[in-house]
DNA sequence: GCAAATATAATCATATACAATCAATTTTAC
DNA sequence: GTAAAATTGATTGTATATGATTATATTTGC
């Protein structure tokens, strides 16, 4: 039995028992204690399943099936406490812009508190967490899908974003400094997230503070397009005193 | 064994197990290792299976990002037939729309087959079941979000239809009858639809028997719009002569 | 709290699968 | 009928998966 298949077996198991041993998987699966270890360690790391001394246990913790890879939702934490300093900025009435980013993708589930606001994205994964929640209108910007981002680009969505017109816009970045500006791993990205920006009375740079001080290969604005950076406590004081003694209106949780 | 004929089998087996291994390929396929490999490396990019160390499994449907509930889905292998009837219909090269129906929707998991097609489309379904398949290119069509109907609409999503170009139109209906042409539940659906009919070379109205004769709402168009019914075996065969002597070019599975 | 039993982690070795390159064959096009 | 293209197969070096062994950590019984 391949690896394949065997995770596919393992999951299956637990999902009759609520504990397994290490010997059953052994036996159910034809291979070395070793084999099914990494295996578990594997799965594990993917947050399908929690190991124990002997075997292992059903997550109990229900999977964030939102459509962002696990890894790609590192510095969780941070993320989420970055946006609930965000959303305070946030008013009824609102129309706001939300890019496509993991980090604003938090602020989303914090957005059903507010009774009228207006919520314009390219992201499907904040539509996704919008969706349960109608009374928040939601405007999807369409265009060509990424699916490995899983939000939407092209020319279209370019011009459709000119189009529209927000009281404030969210937006994410791969990189931030202050010599360079901000960054994007990708181009179209970028295009997006400076449509919105130039397209908003104010401005907020959402970004954990591992970004700042970092470049990513495609640079796509000065720091003049922001209004307000918002980070995490961890952002080193030297770097965060040069940042104040800048000009540059930032904030941290 | 051809090419064509080898992929087939290649399918066939992953239908009949859980996991195949290269050898079993080889022996049933008669062509060395390296050839099923290939074939395989083909085939995984089309979305049609996973390749492991050793062999293949099938392709494990992802959490999906956007579903219909499933008591939106009766009919369920009515719809599925018609929409194997359709997909025949499909040619490689073409653009085609697709609209936000539950009935249209079973289409999608059949599109991955084509190396190169583009779909057009305002339903986040069709989305989400295409987004394993990055070779299939997806334009999701923008617009305000209705929860209830998983898709997008308005008058931006009308605008945007009449920029894009198909050849082929799949639509749906909640009701046909000849006399009063297609209806619909919903306005804004049935302005969806008649704006991707018109924007298409051929259209083809995908409809379970159950809404043949029947009326809905909102009327929209007359049956001169269609230029041919799917539907599936269980109509009434008095109902199928009347249409057949009307012209309506009608197909059942 | 300590020692025995067991589980786990780390390192290494080996077998197997895989990708890349090139050669041979078949098919297709003109 | 010949050239070009596509398909298939053989060979070689590389990558990956698995298992054995040893050392470390954790649990359990007293």
């Amino acid at each position: 039995m391949t690896q394949e298949l065997r995770k596919k077996t393992i999951i299956r198991l637990l999902e009759q028992k609520d504990e397994v041993s290490i010997q059953e998987f052994v036996t159910q699966c034809n291979v070395s204690e070793i084999t099914i270890r990494r295996d578990l360690t594997l799965l594990e790391s993917m947050g399908l399943l929690k190991r124990t001394h002997g075997g292992a246990v059903p997550n109990t913790t229900i999977p964030e099936l939102f459509g962002f890879e696990s890894n790609a939702l590192d510095k969780r934490n941070q993320k989420r406490d970055i946006c609930k300093l965000a959303v305070s900025l946030i008013e009824e009435n609102d129309t706001i812009y939300m890019d496509c980013g993991t980090t604003v993708f938090f602020l989303a589930s914090l957005l059903p508190r507010f009774k009228n606001l207006r919520v314009i994205t390219n992201s499907l994964p904040v539509v996704s967490e919008l969706m349960p929640h109608p009374h928040v209108k939601v405007y999807l910007i369409g265009g060509e899908l990424d699916t490995s981002l899983k939000a939407l680009y092209g020319p279209m969505t370019d011009n459709l974003l000119s189009k529209y017109k927000a009281d404030k816009a969210f937006i994410g970045a791969a990189g931030v400094s202050l010599s360079q500006g901000l960054s994007s791993n990708h181009e179209k990205e970028a295009s997006v997230t400076l449509k919105m920006a130039e397209a908003a009375d104010k401005v907020f740079l959402l970004c954990d503070s591992s970004k700042i001080e970092k470049t990513s290969y495609f640079h796509y604005s000065s720091l003049d397009l922001i209004d307000q950076l918002i980070t995490d406590k961890e952002i080193p004081p030297s770097i965060l005193e040069k940042y104040k003694s800048k000009n540059i209106n930032i904030i941290t949780t």
